[in-house]
DNA sequence: GACCGCTTTGAAAGCGCATTCACCCTAGAT
DNA sequence: ATCTAGGGTGAATGCGCTTTCAAAGCGGTC
């Protein structure tokens, strides 16, 4: 910049003004000033600008690290877990990247590996005018230091520190809804939900949905899920699907899956079988992946804002940028359930 | 951390030795900065840490403003466009923030509005180390200001500025593979071509993989694609199947599309036409997105290593940190052709 | 007890920019 | 011609950190 300056003749405070407000300062001048930064390869510094202005202009954003790197060998690149994973904090990004553009942000997004005072969540935290985080990715005790500084919002879970702005989707209100409709407009009774690891907020928070629906509706409120996976694959829940076909007793009307991937597993797993999806038995998913639209049977789900999510989250984070004083914000996303060919439906 | 400083009764250069290395500083000493960090809420500034140490740890991003942000109206939210588009820069924005994390540095995105000094590429050339942009999403003369200053690799597409690092796919080899496996393999001699936008450089480069293909293997070798569609969506690959149907003449005995988001929508229609597919026609696409290998008959098509892609880019970006001087560097990923079913192939 | 070699800490000088505040110049008003 | 407003510009200060360079502490040695 002082080169600029020298080179147009003027001193470092206009070519400044040439960049953050043009308007004040005179054509010629400016001319003068964009010609020689040019010519020169002027780059300003976001780095010194932030120091200067205190505000970088960017958000961030913290998500699990899930998919272990050195399995990338996997020549196919595309296992269960991977499409699964990825494909949440991918629409979770680029939720995140429509909205801060809208606002004219940019987005910093780094995966968090360990805690401590050298990881990518600090450095992410120091670059940053707010960010988010997707729940149990950072430790809450750093969560608790940074969030004095700048503005946070959690994303889909629990909230952990209560001064927090939060979002989280109606996970409960979907299955709930998912339930009771296998339940009061397909007459079924006998059903069976699949779950996933008790730590996962999402899954547990939907088993709660199910046992509400079955409250309602007068049916024997489970205390576990009929049967828990780990990792919530397709390959896990096609095992899960036969699992539950083998267990002796009356097959059940209907499985609900806490995930697509699960369910479309099952599906398959079903087929196999010979066991006919609707006729035989009705499948549920969650999620609302691309994929749930296109098997056949078309699997009926609770499609998940995901998007909005992110999107949510930047508004959140502008908003506090905007009036740290606020009292914390918790929203919770309405969800839409897709009734389509494997409960009967469509 | 002139307040951290203070408060643990030792010098700034004491607190920025904590986190900058560690090891330098006595335990009894380190822990009482820590502590005092913590009280306070110390969230060490990049900037400042930036601009002193000239170094950011961040790689940056830039990819097109491909979705209209006001076309989200969309309740479905996933229209053909969206689909295609937001796959691949996920895909990329994914393989960078696999690599760079390896490699300890976070990852800035940004899709790129209008130029001029304030835009949101200015942004990120302040605000990183190096970055990565994906073809005409830059305006060339921009790129050739910043390049002088920090590192920059150009992603699928021209290289544009001959001293860039560059990566691209290899589309004219796998186009040129795939319409040999046609003719070769299976036969067949009338081959159609649906090619899209002149100024897509990919559907130009598999368009070019076509003829060599056909000059290969002593066929006429076409002008022009036998049909070009503007947006190659789903929908446009209906309509250019049907078309090419309708075409009077004898009906082609393969269809090439210049992605899968085409031949997919041609599936559609051809199936709709009561038109089987493989046994009256051959389709195949480009690209290997999931919906490839769902759809029935699964899509023969060429995949695009895409998230290596990104990894590629971060990786040059990281030895040109290392190397300022090293001689450009340009690479062309190859890429794998997936024989499916529409093909007469599994 | 003076001396030596380490390890640990402090002082101070920037890093590149934004931002007052003061100043000068020009143009219109008187 | 003099005065008044502004618009346009420059000098100077500080943003919060890294990084020499020096000084200080600390064991041991001779």
């Amino acid at each position: 910049m002082y080169d600029v300056a020298e080179r147009s003749g003027v001193s470092i405070a206009t070519v400044s003004r040439v960049y953050r407000n043009p308007g004040s300062v005179r054509d010629r001048t400016r001319e003068r000033v964009l010609e020689a930064a040019r010519e020169l390869g002027y780059v300003p510094s976001g780095n010194a600008r932030g120091l200067a202005s205190r505000t970088t202009g960017v958000l961030g954003l913290c998500f699990p690290d899930y998919a272990d790197p050195d399995a990338e060998a996997d020549a196919e690149a595309d296992s269960d877990a991977d499409d699964a994973a990825m494909l949440y904090s991918d629409q979770i990004i680029r939720g995140m990247e429509r909205a801060a553009r809208r606002h004219g942000y940019a987005l910093l997004i780094a995966a968090s590996l360990e805690g401590g005072p050298e990881s990518l969540v600090a450095k992410v935290a120091g670059r940053v005018d707010g960010f988010a985080v997707l729940a149990q990715t950072v430790p809450t005790e750093d969560l608790e230091v940074i969030s004095r500084r700048l503005p946070v919002v959690m994303l889909a879970g629990p909230r952990e520190i209560d001064h927090l702005d939060h979002v989280v989707v109606a996970n409960a209100d979907g299955e709930r809804e998912l339930a009771r409709h296998l339940i009061e407009d397909h007459g079924l009774r006998r059903l069976a939900f699949v779950g996933g690891d008790p730590e996962s907020p999402d899954a547990e928070a939907r088993f709660r949905g199910f046992r509400q629906a079955c409250g309602d509706a007068g049916l024997p409120v489970p205390e576990a899920p009929d049967l828990r996976t780990a990792m919530m694959t397709r390959a896990e829940g096609a095992r899960a699907a036969e699992t539950l076909l083998d267990r002796g007793s009356e097959r059940p009307a209907a499985m609900l899956f806490a995930n697509d991937q699960m369910a479309v597993g099952a599906l398959r797993a079903l087929e196999r079988r010979g066991v006919r999806v609707p006729e035989d038995i009705a499948v549920t998913g969650f999620d609302g992946i691309p994929l749930s639209r296109i098997v056949r049977p078309s699997l009926t789900t609770v499609r998940q804002p995901i998007r909005q999510l992110g999107e949510q989250a930047v508004e959140l984070l502008v908003q506090r940028l905007a009036d740290a004083n606020r009292p914390p914000v918790s929203l919770e996303l309405p969800v839409s359930p897709a009734h389509r060919a494997s409960c009967g439906c469509g």
